[in-house]
DNA sequence: TTGAAAGCGCTAACAG
DNA sequence: CTGTTAGCGCTTTCAA
């Protein structure tokens, strides 16, 4: 096993000290190099084909460039939910934007019997990304951790943390609203877990505020919720189909549920949009594959994840300081899966 | 800012000296430790809160449990292959199996400019899992790192390396075989780059292997290459909607490329499976719920996933010697994508 | 502009 | 069975 070369055998080659080669790799602006010596540096450096390491850095100095992701899982204690698309698209985009920052992403299902904390104190991370909602014991317990955090489609209110999120009321709101300007008037919600206060809550409420605002009146029988999955999407299209009083519009709250229901229904013999119309939200890529292409709620995820990733690092570099909150746009995309029927 | 509590404090607080208590933590076999200092000590830990710092660990050990894994990017410099549903249930899959061990999931795309042999020297990685083929550069650069690591889905023949793959040239020819099987005799290929000994290669082989088998005479104008992704599906659908010699079924390399050409064949009035069959690749979660649901090889991602992870883990601890290598199995489910002609 | 030296928190001999 | 102690590689004050 041969030594591992380290920044003393740079400094030796170059004939400098340790701390000289220390600024030079860290562009530490405050010190004053000639660039002879930092060439002579540089060069030894490379000769030697030095690579710092991070651990004794993060040790000495307390900051790791080290960024936690953490994704909601399908079950407690099982892996995590990347049969919704939007989590690959979002984790992409903060992955991305950290490595030219000179970042690395940590990822991490969270697991009942480790908190997050555990974890976050463990590796020291420089900052976190929190993607979905959790029990307040969890965002608890993360407040103990003095690391700053970014939630993400969250609706804890805690000032602590810092917060990116879309108007989902407005959402349920607009979504709804098309279709009842093209005619629907019994409309179903379909949705992932409707925590208080949760997500999927919030659409619940705009939904509703569009039927109010039609002067339709809400049924209860209307609003579908289980789990975020096609597979929740499938069964509840067997449930619509067998019912008699069928709705003539499907408002769904994310696009890998709206694939289930559509599904479901063409299994059915059911037409879409002919015999039923089909909306979705979020707009990922499997939206314009499907067949009809999904009409749906667009929320830029690229956007989402890159801006997580910005203001986190941002933060932790004390670049910008003050709670940050921004709300992303939201907008309607038209495709085929919805019908006129007017 | 009030300071971390560390193992001496623990130590203070039990009343013993720091080396027991890292024995304790380490759990370490060699030392035995009377039970009733271990409860003290746990209680000290449980009483402080706290949490071993694993940058300073990382340093004394040289052990950071830390595991990193590079999936393929669509475009260089750009974000990663995360619309292929496929590096989502693998990942997911990995992270599951690490986190109940004891490790992290460091996830990365691959940069031009920054080799990933420097971020896994300057993280100390304890093992690494590259999915995809890559230059012969990439490897070579690799091997110089001295950490354990396993290749999933490359050809690279390099002795270093451990690997996990699919026999994809049996893949290739299962799936040709059965449509020959089913009456087709003009079968097009679409796959993703097709670079000399890598995994589409292989695949073609298996292709060309079973038409040769049916005295089918290879047509070099049936085999698209292009980007994986639905993308280029919608652009080969199109190639073949207007030429009048048409296939009569498509065999995709991957299953999203499936749903893009099923797609791009819809668009103009093509039905499937009546007018043209289709056959994926991979069986992810997409493949039930496409209209058809499609048929195709299926491979078990989320066992190749735990497998890439046992094995890195299991070598990272020493546990096993030698290379490892693993051929998954591969089979045919059978769906609505294909029409038989006879 | 550069260098010496004191830690950062932990592990792992080695001694007792 | 438990304690002492020398680093791991780097940052950072302080002095030169």
């Amino acid at each position: 096993m041969k030594k591992r070369i380290g920044i003393k055998d740079v400094a030796k080659e170059a004939g400098v000290s340790i701390a000289t080669v220390s600024y030079i790799i860290n562009k530490n602006p405050k010190e004053s190099i000639s660039q002879e010596t930092i060439d002579r540096v540089n060069e030894a450096i490379k000769k030697l084909n030095y690579v710092p390491n991070l651990s004794a850095r993060s040790l000495a100095s307390n900051k790791t460039n080290l960024i936690g992701v953490v994704i909601p899982q399908t079950e407690p204690g099982k892996k995590f939910m990347f049969n919704n698309p939007f989590y690959g698209e979002f984790l992409s985009s903060v992955e991305y934007v950290a490595r030219t920052k000179g970042y690395h992403v940590l990822i991490s299902g969270t697991d009942a019997n480790q908190s997050y904390l555990e974890v976050a104190k463990k590796r020291s991370l420089d900052g976190i990304i929190i993607v979905g909602m959790y029990d307040e014991d969890f965002y608890e317990d993360l407040k103990k951790s003095q690391i700053p955090i970014v939630l993400v489609d969250s609706y804890c209110k805690d000032h602590y943390f810092h917060s990116i999120q879309i108007n989902d009321r407005y959402g349920g709101y607009i979504a709804t609203k098309y279709l009842i300007e093209k005619g629907h008037r019994k409309i179903a919600y379909i949705t992932g877990m409707l925590k208080k206060g949760g997500v999927n809550d919030h659409r619940l409420l705009g939904y509703i505020d569009a039927l109010k605002e039609a002067n339709i009146p809400f049924q209860d029988e209307c609003v579908y919720s289980g789990n975020v999955g096609y597979e929740y999407g499938i069964e509840v299209a067997d449930l619509i189909y067998k019912r008699g009083n069928r709705e003539t519009a499907i408002f769904c709250s994310a696009d890998i549920m709206a694939m289930g229901v559509m599904k479901g229904l063409k299994n059915r013999g059911l037409r879409i949009p002919q015999d039923i119309s089909i909306m979705g939200f979020d707009d990922s890529y499997i939206s314009k594959l499907l067949d009809p292409a999904l009409t749906t709620v667009k929320q830029d995820i690229n956007l989402k994840g890159c801006t997580a990733a910005n203001i986190i690092i941002d933060i932790a570099e004390n670049r910008i300081k003050g709670k940050q909150d921004v709300i992303l746009p939201l907008e309607i995309v038209e495709r085929e899966s919805v019908e006129s029927l007017i």
